[in-house]
RNA sequence: GGCCCGGUAGUUCAGUUGGUUAGAACGCUAGCCUGUCACGCUAGAGGUCGUGAGUUCGAGCCUCAUCCGGGUCGCCA
């Protein structure tokens, strides 16, 4: 039987023992038994760090017996002095102090745990994740923990002080089957109908507006049926908002104090304001990507012109085909790449959807991988265009232009985290302005919109939106950190007939449209004022903050690359009777 | 769905051209130790080498299939 708690009540959390003198109860579980033989001590842990308990033969003979019989990971409860310790650990926040226990209490034994609670662990993530409540217990993980907690705290004191009101939206909502794939919902009282999760409360909070709310915001929880990535769970946290009678600036600059308040809060750290702005069309030449990391350089250079007459096929084809042909110059002594490493960068290359990579490799003097090609004089004019020298390495890709940025872009970030040359305590936000309006899918020759269909047009642009798709830029934007896509905002459209124009222009008929999306277009007939709002990864800019490299290390109970949980097993089969009730049968699986 | 990486005691790893009884460290168990703090010392237990098939006199190692985990491309309006 273990003991209980009768009598105790907790004075202090184990990290914040540290004063001389008096008397401390403090519970937790045991890190660590040191018996000594004649002396006993053990290491207590909460979630406040730890604290040193001591024990000694000379005192209490149950009580030191007791402390004998405690093993790793067992919950106690410990009453004594608190005493100077005779040689100090300097590492702990407690080190100078101990507790001379004379009350113990084993309040639960634990069985030997599959892996060590230490700090650091080399253990397998996939055991883990199984056992998530013990990988839990570690402080860095715990610390990451708190760490989105205070974030969370932070945003919601931020934008409560500016008006903003929190108001949460269903749920369970109408399908809307463009863009990431629903989580579905069987109802049983409507057999054959679903409700979906939403992949965003982006309907209900333009409502919010039409309803006159004026400023929202809600940490809203977020659902796609889409496959993992490192930054990317099937559920995740949104800091959703939305503001009435704003421009794009208005959302940007309510934002920009969000993040300085958020940063300086919680890391210190000063975030300078405006934060800097790059076009989409900017950002995708100088770094092929619309999410550039800007902690480094080797920016894309355009070389077309450059190497126009020079007799390489590789090249002449591309700009036949109204292609390009540009270079990154890797600086930071990347000409050290093995052939072996170039090689690897090429079939990487090749995997994006390049037929290669040339290369200038720039150690002793120029070795360049299309050298035979060159004439006189050719080479010196391309690493001039490049501003390249000793040291470097010159990649160059010739293709269409899209997979040329593409390509280079990937390639650059594999550089840079290969060569070391990203500071790891830098932020660098990025707004990514002037967004497309639409994408050319080129399975389906259509054009489908690149934001949710809501998004209002820049005002120069409305004229292209029937005549010349590729022209007509969105007044939406990313707010980029470091690389990574932090938030997306826009400006909605609140006119019904430029709405209803827009469904059309990519293709849906009347009755989708009605079917669809028909409440909203009809509520925007009973006036809105002018709105716009974002959405802003909770789970990212707590991944950054934490300098984790997934968000797994900042959600307590993530899913896996395959969308299950290791812990719980789920998605499980339900029984027969169950499906049943909801008019469902299944295809495969049936036996 | 494609590509890349990984899977050997509880854990982290080593394991030679394919060759005797598969090792180490930590953890665990038992004992000793009055000042440890990654405590120390002694002894011990612990393995279907992810799974299945194949090649071979012989497979942890080679081949094929498959499962699980990670990264990434597609996908994520």
């Amino acid at each position: 039987m273990a003991d209980n708690m009768n009598g105790l009540k907790r004075t202090h959390y184990c990290g914040e023992v540290t004063e001389i003198g008096g008397e401390a109860v403090v519970c937790g579980f045991v890190e660590r038994v040191r018996d000594k033989g004649g002396v006993i001590f053990i290491v207590l842990r909460d979630r406040t760090g730890v604290v040193q308990l001591a024990f000694s033969d000379k005192s209490d003979p149950a009580v030191f017996e007791k402390a004998a019989s405690c093993k790793s990971e067992y919950v106690l409860m410990a009453k004594g002095e608190v005493i100077e310790r005779e040689s100090k650990n300097d590492k702990l926040k407690t080190g100078h102090v101990e507790i001379f226990v004379n009350d113990l209490r084993i309040l639960s034994k634990a069985q030997t745990p599959p892996f060590e609670i230490t700090n650091e662990t080399k253990v397998n993530e996939e055991l883990r994740l199984k056992y998530r409540y013990l990988d839990l217990r570690r402080a860095p993980l715990q610390q990451n923990i708190i760490m989105r907690h205070n974030i969370a705290r932070v945003t919601r004191e931020y934008f409560y002080e500016n008006g903003f009101l929190e108001i949460e939206t269903p749920m369970m909502m109408k399908s809307t089957p463009e863009g990431a794939r629903d989580y579905l919902i069987p109802s049983r009282i409507h057999p054959g109908k679903f409700y979906a999760l939403p992949q965003s409360p982006q309907i209900y909070k333009q409502l919010l507006m039409v309803a006159g709310y004026d400023r929202y915001i809600q940490l809203a929880r977020c659902f796609r049926d889409e496959d993992l990535r490192a930054d990317r769970q099937p559920e995740f946290t949104q800091i959703d908002l939305e503001m009435s009678f704003v421009e794009a600036e208005d959302i940007q600059g309510c934002v920009e104090g969000f993040v300085q308040r958020v940063f300086k809060e919680i890391l210190n750290v000063d975030v300078q304001l405006p934060l800097p702005r790059l076009t989409f069309a900017d950002a995708m030449n100088r770094y092929g990507s619309d999410k550039p990391d800007t902690r480094f350089g080797f920016e894309i250079q355009d070389i077309t012109d450059t190497v126009k007459d020079i007799d390489f096929v590789v090249f002449k084809s591309a700009i036949e085909e109204g292609g390009s042909v540009r270079a990154i110059n890797v600086k930071n002594g990347a000409a050290t790449y093995t052939r072996k490493e170039i090689d690897k960068l090429v079939e990487h290359a090749k995997g994006i959807g390049a037929k290669g990579l040339a290369y200038i490799r720039w150690a002793d003097e120029p070795n360049c991988s299309f050298k035979k090609f060159l004439g006189e004089g050719d080479l010196e004019k391309i690493c001039a265009a490049v501003d390249a020298h000793e040291g470097d390495l010159v990649l160059i890709c010739a293709d269409k232009t899209k997979t040329v940025l593409s390509t280079l872009g990937a390639i650059r970030l594999i550089c840079g985290k290969r060569l070391e040359v990203i500071d790891e305590n830098k932020y660098n936000f990025l707004w990514i302005t002037e967004m497309p309006f639409f994408e050319y899918d080129e399975d389906n020759n259509t054009w489908v919109a690149a934001h949710h269909p809501f998004t209002m047009p820049m005002d120069e642009c409305l004229e292209y939106l029937d005549s010349d798709p590729a022209k007509v830029r969105a007044k939406a934007w990313d707010l980029v950190l470091n690389g990574t896509e932090l938030s997306s905002g826009s400006i909605r459209i609140t006119d019904f007939e430029l709405q209803q124009k827009m469904f059309e222009a990519l293709g849906m008929t009347e009755e989708e449209i009605n079917a669809k999306f028909g409440f909203l277009v009809e509520a925007y007939r009973y006036a809105s004022p002018p709105h716009g709002g974002m959405g802003i990864g909770l789970d990212r800019l707590a991944m950054i903050m934490c300098k984790a490299d997934n968000l797994r290390d900042v959600t307590a109970f993530p899913k896996v690359q395959n969308a299950s949980e290791l812990m719980s097993e789920c998605p499980s089969f339900v029984d027969k009777p169950n499906l049943d009730v909801l008019g469902i049968g299944l295809l495969d699986n049936e036996e």
